[in-house]
DNA sequence: ATACTAGGTTACTTTTAGTAACTCAAAAGT
DNA sequence: ACTTTTGAGTTACTAAAAGTAACCTAGTAT
């Protein structure tokens, strides 16, 4: 055949990109990595979704004390936008006070294993990025 | 003894997201996944490194056509920003008019199969995810 | 009457994303 | 001799998003 291996991987890896960029089945709005990625690829929502993935149930004020930092707004907004995209699951009890609990749905879990895997991929990798990233601050000193 | 596969799985997840959450180990500035996540997650980034992943080596109007919608400076900024973060090798050609080639780095091909699984993911859940969007979308029509 | 509670909104400010026009230095066209 | 073109960017600006601080609701306890 004269390709080796490595050729037919390479090969195989652009054929994925080619499928993933012109995907117009669907009525995918465009790229679903691109569409995925840009909803829940900010930090907040990657917090909330660990944690739900985490604690199974949690109500708002329980999850923004472990989201450290995080504002009332900015949880309410990330919530609903999860919610929006069906990976939590928002729970009222029309009580008074009122009670509200989140979850994740099984879609939200699925997603969840993903964003271990990524993990796995971060943490095995940070510090190459870390170098890399103070390679080119000293690199930015030298032209100044 | 006790627990069935479902939960023993689950305990697995927990202690992976507890792992991920304290990583107070090797200078990481904080949960790398967020870190990571927040720095490419996003659309132009994505772009890019599918482009790079597909055509191994491209000149800046080359990916400026490919990326269809991209401008001038925010693919700079982008390519800076790979570039910064170890995952994009530029090499400059002092010539003129000026020559520039972008290419993935290993660090760059290697985050590139994480993204083609998570692509995976995103094309096999986007129907999932619009449907949520739709039944949440009629939903708020109710409420006003 | 005041304060507290949970789970938000509203109005505002700061950051970031994005656009349009300009630059540089040489070569080629008119 | 002047204008245009070329590739790879900047600079100066505007639109949009992220984020903050203060307020709301309705019932209960002090």
């Amino acid at each position: 055949m004269g390709v080796t291996k490595d050729e037919n991987q390479q090969v195989k890896v652009q054929e994925k990109i080619d499928k993933i960029m012109d995907d117009k089945e669907a009525a995918a709005p465009c790229c679903p990595v691109k569409d995925i990625l840009g909803r829940f690829g900010d930090k907040w929502s990657i917090y909330a979704i660990l944690m739900l993935g985490r604690n199974e149930k949690l109500r708002f004020n329980e999850l923004k004390g472990l989201i450290s930092g995080i504002s009332q707004r900015m949880l309410t907004v990330t919530l609903r936008s999860l919610e929006e995209d069906g990976l939590v699951k928002r729970t009222i009890f029309p009580e008074i006070p009122p009670r509200v609990e989140y979850e994740l749905t099984d879609l939200g879990q699925s997603l969840l294993l993903q964003l271990l895997e990524l993990a796995d991929w971060a943490k095995l990798n940070l510090h190459h990025i870390v170098a890399a990233r103070e390679r080119y601050a000293k690199q930015e000193q030298k032209r100044t």
